[in-house]
RNA sequence: GGGUGCUUAGCUCAGCUGGUAGAGCGUCGCCCUUACAAGGCGAAUGUCGCAGGUUCGAGCCCUGCAGCACCCACCA
């Protein structure tokens, strides 16, 4: 084995051969057990958060695959209409180009192209990660077998009168040019006015006046409402006033939704311009008037000389004539919310057009009631409130978009208008009856992305064919997913799932916490903060981070400050951590926290630890043989003790898989990797391996037992860690006894019965507290470890002289003693340093070991050191910043006397300590 | 306005059904002791946001307050 474990070059190979040898189809016949992966946008990057994501779902599927199930974790990749679709138009606008330039069928190819060059990005970055996904298996959302399930459930779903055709208000996107869901549209608090207009009775005297955010919108008032019981306007019902600048006249209405301590206690009414108008206006029966083209340009049912004013212009001028009109009455700045696309970030507007609309209510009720009665189960479990909150206000779900990529509705209108949807145009003309030279035209859009991710879990699986795959998988185990998509999509396939198939997609929902930068700020291009999971395994210099994070900027004029950001916080870019190191920060972070905050020295730490457990490694195949000698074995109280830490650990870690808790599980492992493996087992090991004195059957045990605790050790943790884990299982497992030709078809270390052995653990216990005991004194009195002493002990009782009898040359070598002496019953304690084990006292005689004198005046110098610094202390104006910050630690009040004493327990030492 | 979280060591975070506060990174000594300096040995560090309450005992349970974050929502 080489010295130092480098990841890069094990990784790429032991992946190959894992792939080579198909070792990711599920086999066996066990239970199965399936994950289904969120599919990333086909076109897309992997980031942190879908890092994190494939380690924790990996992690999973390898747990369950090593411990015997049928295990499938389904990938794939989506389309991701909107986003997809902008890239390529921006794509095209660099050239001078729009997509009406090439047409519908030119963009869509062209999209299919981008997909075709950029869409083995993901696939290559997951097989980096080490993702045991099924790639045969691999799905696309736009694949016939996707579009044909999308295809059949929009239909199933119309015929059962689920989905509906509607004009109603809609989101708008003015700048796409398509309708929104209301998932999709991000509130945003702006700082606006607020506008008191005066309309003018349409009979002669008098006013009201009504408050506004949207001037413009004034041109499509077809009411003004005030509260029912507003003594103020109660005479005023049934008058009607003239809207100024156009000269309609309209109605003076009473509705209970007017909020008397808003404004004037008027609103004006254009109900297809505001949600809540439009629902006014219904239940008033009053007109629509839209006064707004498609991209918000004031349109034809306004006075001509507002035509084709953008909205801003168009309030400009409208606030301006009414000003001069003597109708504005005050302005107020007001902050209020302003819908905005999550995709565009244009100011959407409610536009009254036709679109396709699922009648949610009916799926929402079976839906809410599988996670009510346990069918379903969030883990952590109070994501289950998020989610009825939601579902309990849910509305109809606007599906159809105004797009060019995406599934095309399944729907033809007649040259009358009628609608036909069906599975083909052929189908409907069957099923309708229409001749072949009737005209049939199919509905220009497309569905909103997540119609086909709410179909993922089952249409993954073959459906709506009866695969076996479905049959086996479906319900799949365990959904893993952030919380910021509970409504987009697992709502969505919960409602879909229980609808077509009768079923639940998934039994669990695993809700992960978002990962952040290390100051807990989210991570996005235009904060410069991002970082490519892959430049963490296999490293980048500077100049590389800084140009990957400065173009492509949505906002140029922020890469200055990025650039600056970059080269402060990674001067000498990221050094190469491996994947490993990478994933045991993942799981060591997946605690139930829904922000995670990711700090690169936590990657360090633990890419040291995979050099541990490396190093340990080539110990243990430097101490043992291949073949192993036949001799009879007799344990030593080492061998059995770390085989009973083994069992304790590995409990632990089996229940953090079971629980999801990934950090516990990290943890548990971590530690006993090592803090007991390495740190005290391989050292007990040393003095029965490398002493001759020794007995061959101790030093045969002591090496089955290093060889069985490593084995073990790595199964444990392959889930996590799986290529290093690999990679020196290739070399240990043989000689451990294990014929299997990859560690990821190896059964998962389980907890053996006869494992756990409380006394020997006790003993141990002891021993290491003794050694412990011996090595602080050690260190406080500055005693190198080449320099050996001998102890005397006192109080010991028969235990403990038994005890160390049992354990004295690990005593002697861990705690470099050459000797401990009883006192003689009525011996005097001698001038020493001691510690403590229980009631045994350990002691270490000064005489001879250290000149006391040397001593104490070696102590008086350090007491005049830090009374000075105390002194300095005190007049801080002088001090650096790191002395102070020396200072406040180890100077406050409360730590000032732990500073002076040592922690050691003095004897015997003269009073006088200053000599 | 409604909802959900968070506040523990310098930083990032664990702490399960209440029982003497933990990890990683960082800090301070001493060591290149043949598995590992990406290391070893040792050390320091917390009025567990604030104020009450329940309890033999509270970081954990209850009440109130403060600060922070996120989600949802049609007050023009």
């Amino acid at each position: 084995m080489d010295k130092t474990y480098s990841p890069g070059e094990i990784e790429e190979r032991v992946y190959r051969q894992w792939e080579a040898n198909g070792l990711f189809a599920p086999a066996g016949s066990g239970p199965p057990y399936c994950i289904v992966i969120p599919p990333p946008n086909v076109t897309g990057t992997l980031h942190m958060g879908h890092a994190f994501q494939d380690t924790i779902m990996d992690a999973l599927t390898r747990f369950h695959r090593m411990a015997g199930d049928r295990a499938l974790w389904q990938p794939g990749t989506d389309h991701a209409g909107i986003a997809t679709q902008m890239v390529v138009e921006r794509q095209l606008n660099g050239e001078g180009r729009t997509r009406h330039d090439l047409g519908r069928d030119a963009f869509t190819a062209r999209i299919w192209q981008w997909k075709e060059q950029s869409g083995g990005t993901i696939a290559r970055q997951m097989r980096r990660l080490g993702a045991s996904v099924d790639w045969s298996r691999d799905r696309f959302t736009m694949d016939p077998g996707m579009s044909r399930a999308v295809q059949e459930a929009f239909v199933r779903l119309h015929e059962q009168g689920l989905i509906y055709r509607g004009k109603r208000l809609v989101n708008w996107d003015p700048v796409l040019k398509t309708a929104l869901s209301d998932l999709e549209v991000q509130s945003e608090e702006t700082d606006g006015s607020l506008w008191h207009i005066r309309y003018p009775f349409a009979d002669g005297d008098g006013h009201v006046t009504v408050a506004t955010t949207r001037p413009e919108t004034l041109l499509g008032d077809v009411a003004v409402a005030f509260h029912p019981d507003d003594e103020r306007y109660r005479g005023f019902a049934g008058r009607r006033l003239t809207l100024p600048l156009t000269g309609r006249e309209i109605p003076l209405i009473a509705d209970d939704f007017v909020d008397r301590a808003f404004g004037s206690g008027c609103v004006k009414l254009t109900p297809a311009h505001d949600f809540n108008d439009y629902e006014v206006g219904e239940r008033h029966g009053l007109p629509l008037i839209n006064v707004l083209t498609a991209d918000a340009t004031i349109g034809d049912a306004a006075p001509a000389r507002y035509h084709g004013l953008d909205r801003v212009t168009a309030r400009r001028q409208i606030v301006t004539e009414l000003d001069a009109a003597g109708l504005l009455e005050k302005v107020e700045p007001h902050r209020h919310t302003v819908p905005k696309g999550d995709r565009s970030g244009a100011v959407l507007e409610p536009w009254l057009t036709d679109q396709w609309y699922v009648r949610i209510a009916p799926l929402a009720e079976p839906a809410t009631r599988a996670v009510e009665d346990g069918h379903i189960r969030f883990v952590p479990s109070n994501w289950d409130k998020t989610y009825f909150e939601w579902m309990r206000n849910i509305k109809d779900w606007c599906i159809s978009r105004q797009l060019w990529w995406g599934h095309r509705i399944p729907a033809w209108y007649g040259p009358d208008g009628t609608v036909y949807v069906a599975r083909s145009e052929a189908e409907a003309r069957e099923r309708h009856g229409i001749a072949p030279g009737v005209p049939l035209v199919q509905d220009e859009d497309v569905l909103d992305t997540w119609f086909s991710s709410a179909l993922w879990p089952f249409s993954t699986l073959g459906w709506p064919d009866r695969t076996p795959e479905l049959a086996a998988f479906y319900p799949t185990s365990v959904l893993v997913t952030g919380f910021d998509i509970i409504f987009f999509w697992v709502a969505r396939m919960i409602m879909m799932g229980l609808h077509f198939t009768g079923e639940v997609p998934f039994r669990e929902v695993y809700v992960h916490g978002l990962i952040r930068d290390h100051e807990g700020q989210k991570m996005s291009k235009s904060k410069g903060n991002v970082i490519d999971p892959l430049d963490i395994v296999d490293g980048i210099g500077l100049e590389e981070l800084v140009a990957k994070r400065v173009t492509g900027l949505m906002q140029p004029k922020l890469a200055p400050a990025i650039e600056r950001g970059t080269r402060k916080q990674y001067p000498a870019g990221i050094a190469a951590h491996g994947t490993d190191a990478l994933r045991f920060t993942f799981a060591s972070l997946a605690t139930q926290s829904r922000d995670l905050s990711f700090d690169l020295g936590r990657v360090e730490g633990y890419r040291n630890f995979c050099n541990k457990l490396w190093n340990a490694a080539r110990f243990v195949l430097m101490m043992t043989e291949d073949p192993a000698d036949p001799g009879p074995e007799s344990p030593t109280p080492y061998d059995r003790w770390i085989r009973s830490r083994l069992a304790a650990t590995i409990a632990t870690v089996r229940e953090g898989f079971a629980q999801y808790r990934f950090d516990q599980a990290a943890q548990a492992a971590y530690e006993f990797t090592w803090y007991e493996f390495c740190d005290w087992y391989l050292e007990f090991s040393k003095p029965v391996l490398q002493t001759p004195d020794a007995r061959p059957e101790e030093k045969r045990a002591t090496r089955r037992a290093l060889l069985e605790t490593l084995e073990a050790l790595l199964r444990l943790l392959h889930p996590l860690m799986p290529f290093i884990t690999e990679e020196i299982w290739q070399m240990v497992g043989a000689r451990a006894g294990k014929s299997g030709a990859s560690i990821m078809r190896e059964p998962y270390p389980a907890v053996s019965a006869d494992a756990a052995a409380p006394a020997v653990e006790a003993e141990v216990r002891w021993v290491m507290d003794f050694i412990l005991g011996v090595r602080r004194i050690r260190g406080e009195l500055d005693i190198p470890p080449s320099v050996p002493f001998a102890l005397r002990l006192q109080n010991a009782s028969a235990l403990d002289l038994e005890r160390l009898a049992r354990n004295e040359a690990a005593i002697r070598r861990m705690a470099g003693v050459s000797g401990a002496m009883p006192l003689a019953a009525g011996e005097a304690a001698p001038q020493a340093a001691a510690a403590h084990v229980g009631d045994l006292g350990i002691l270490v005689p000064m005489a001879g070991l250290i000149d006391v004198d040397a001593e104490l005046a070696r102590l008086d110098k350090r007491r005049v050191k830090l009374e000075q610094e105390l002194a300095r202390a005190r007049t801080p104006s002088s001090a650096t910043r790191a002395s102070c910050r020396m200072r406040r630690r180890r100077w406050s009040p409360r730590n000032r006397s732990a500073c002076l004493s040592s922690s050691v327990n003095w004897r015997n030492l003269p009073n006088n300590r200053s000599g």
